[in-house]
DNA sequence: CAGAACGGAATGAATATTCATTCCGTTAAA
DNA sequence: TTTAACGGAATGAATATTCATTCCGTTCTG
């Protein structure tokens, strides 16, 4: 019963963070929507700076541990990596696009604490690591690994709020296409 | 003489507004770091939203009409619109980075009135153009056009970004690769 | 031409509002 | 019955906005 409650200001935090930022969005609307007292916020979180901090932290180790999911990290075969990672992220969206979209939304956040930076660093070393594997077997642009990810990520992430506005349709062929798009801008040709 | 308070103000509130976002920004910082008192702000802008508003459509009008310098319309030759666009984003980047990430981090704030949107509407409109004859023309892939800009934007600015931060020296040859990097997500090959 | 009157621009202290956080009475659980 | 969880009004700090006043360049006036 106490995680509930606890789960129910974390899910309420996230969907307004993201429609409407940290700064926007007041302590008040959280409690409001999360059907609790403002008290029962500070029995969970020292306050809001750490509420969004721990709410960082769990979705993007929540995402990072859905790209790992029988990632082949011993493959040379870059492409196979990449399908795999377009597959879970496909897969992490369709779970809790929210999440994805506060985490991307807020990862330049000055809140920020040093616990949020290390477990976001990590995610992003998952994807170095993608790159400079194929970086070295020459498969993929000797371009910067920020602007080569950027790209993946600018991708999906407007993909999904294209999809969320209602105005594009999640088809295999839609997902398929924007895959190939995103492994023709990175892969050497 | 009085447009000078009025420029202090847009140009302390572009840079507060880019690093902080919207609400992160208070009144008294953007009127100290510009240098005026309290009051002026209020002599050339209605309250904080007007403020943000006047900024945003103005930095848009001025992405758009870069963009649209000397731009051929009326060539069929998607690959060369495509140089065009990015030799005058680069270009704009150069000139006033902070509008471009200013005008990228504000795209969906619920502050933004009719205006702003009418205004973001028209730039991306110049790209629905580009991306649409390039599809009827079989160039570009039939993909959704939102995506396919995302590729674009997100190159670009995670580019600057990673530029500004000193993680990468903006060289030609590092601009070429990024362009032909996005070139190739979203032709047809 | 001197200087008085004027008006728009600018100021920043004062005000009204909003917000994060605390505190304590109530409720539920053990 | 004791203890922990909870709610929400109360608090004080921070914030956006207002407004009475000053400042200064321009224009009348004698």
């Amino acid at each position: 019963m106490s995680e509930t409650k606890r789960e129910l200001i974390l899910e309420a935090a996230m969907v307004l963070f993201e429609q409407r930022g940290f700064d926007g969005t007041t302590v008040p609307m959280i409690v409001d929507k999360a059907g609790v007292g403002a008290g029962t916020l500070y029995r969970y979180f020292e306050n809001k700076e750490a509420l969004v901090n721990t709410l960082f932290q769990e979705c993007v180790n929540d995402v990072l541990e859905t790209l790992n999911q029988s990632y082949p990290h011993d493959s040379n075969d870059s492409r196979k990596q990449f399908a795999h990672i377009a597959k879970q992220l496909v897969s992490y969206a369709n779970k809790n696009l929210t999440a994805l979209l506060f985490v991307d939304s807020h990862v330049n956040g000055y809140y920020l604490d040093e616990a949020s930076q290390a477990a976001y660093m990590r995610l992003r070393t998952f994807f170095y690591e993608f790159i400079d594997q194929g970086k070295k077997n020459e498969i993929i642009r000797p371009l910067p690994a920020d602007a080569l990810i950027a790209i993946i990520d600018g991708a999906f992430i407007s993909l999904y709020k294209s999809c969320r506005a209602g105005e594009i349709e999640e088809t295999p062929e839609l997902l398929a296409g924007v895959e190939e798009a995103c492994w023709d801008a990175i892969r050497i040709h």
